[in-house]
DNA sequence: ACTGCGATTTGC
DNA sequence: CAAATCGCAGTT
């Protein structure tokens, strides 16, 4: 399967949020290929979200990538984790949608000898575990995912789409409570 | 639900 | 330097 185009992600961060879902990650490396649907996602809106790291139009080094052009990896270390998200909307706006969690597709073998697991539900099943699944890290910070090693292919369309508040931002005030976070309904590799 | 782990970034 | 952080795993 070929990757999305460029034009793929120049939509609104909720709609490219929701867009992502069902469609594959595929990242290759040296020790092989390894792919999932993506199952669960959230959008980050800079300059009106507290949540974002990019709140309030903040730059860093860490967050530049996210005032360039949708559709390159915004990677960044939390504790121990590599997350990974999607930048989005245009220049100067730093948006990003946050992959939340796969559901295996390609690679199982490789995935589970990197991050083995009792049951495969908990493979892939939250921000960080799917990253070290699949191998991601801060090397692929800026990398566009529309071209390989790591990017995005057309997948599958879900049947339906749910929407619900997002997870790990409790301290920042009205931000917590916006029901932008999404997932395929019933699908057992959401994060929770 | 509650802990400990833990490292990079950022602000004081 | 100290605080904060878009998690995870293991235990009540």
């Amino acid at each position: 399967m070929n990757p999305v185009s460029e034009e793929f992600f120049h939509q609104s961060t909720i709609d490219l949020a929701k867009a992502l879902l069902g469609c594959i990650l595929v990242n290759e490396t040296n020790e092989g290929i390894t792919s999932g649907y993506i199952v669960e996602t959230e959008s980050y809106m800079g300059p009106y979200d507290r949540a974002a790291h990019s709140y309030n139009n903040r730059r860093t080094k860490r967050t530049e990538i996210m005032f360039g052009k949708a559709g390159l990896a915004y990677t960044y270390t939390m504790h121990t984790h590599c997350l990974i998200n999607v930048v989005s909307a245009g220049i100067d706006e730093p948006h990003a949608v946050l992959i939340r969690a796969l559901e295996p597709y390609t690679g199982v073998d490789l995935m589970t000898k990197r991050r083995p697991v009792d049951k495969i539900k908990n493979l892939t099943n939250g921000p960080g575990k799917l990253t070290k699944a699949m191998g991601i890290t801060m090397e692929d910070y800026g990398r566009p995912l529309f071209e390989p090693p790591l990017y995005i292919t057309p997948g599958i369309i879900p049947e339906e789409i749910m929407e619900g508040k997002r997870i790990g931002i409790d301290n920042t005030g009205e931000a917590r409570d916006y029901p932008w976070r999404f997932w395929i309904k019933d699908n057992l590799f959401v994060s929770r």
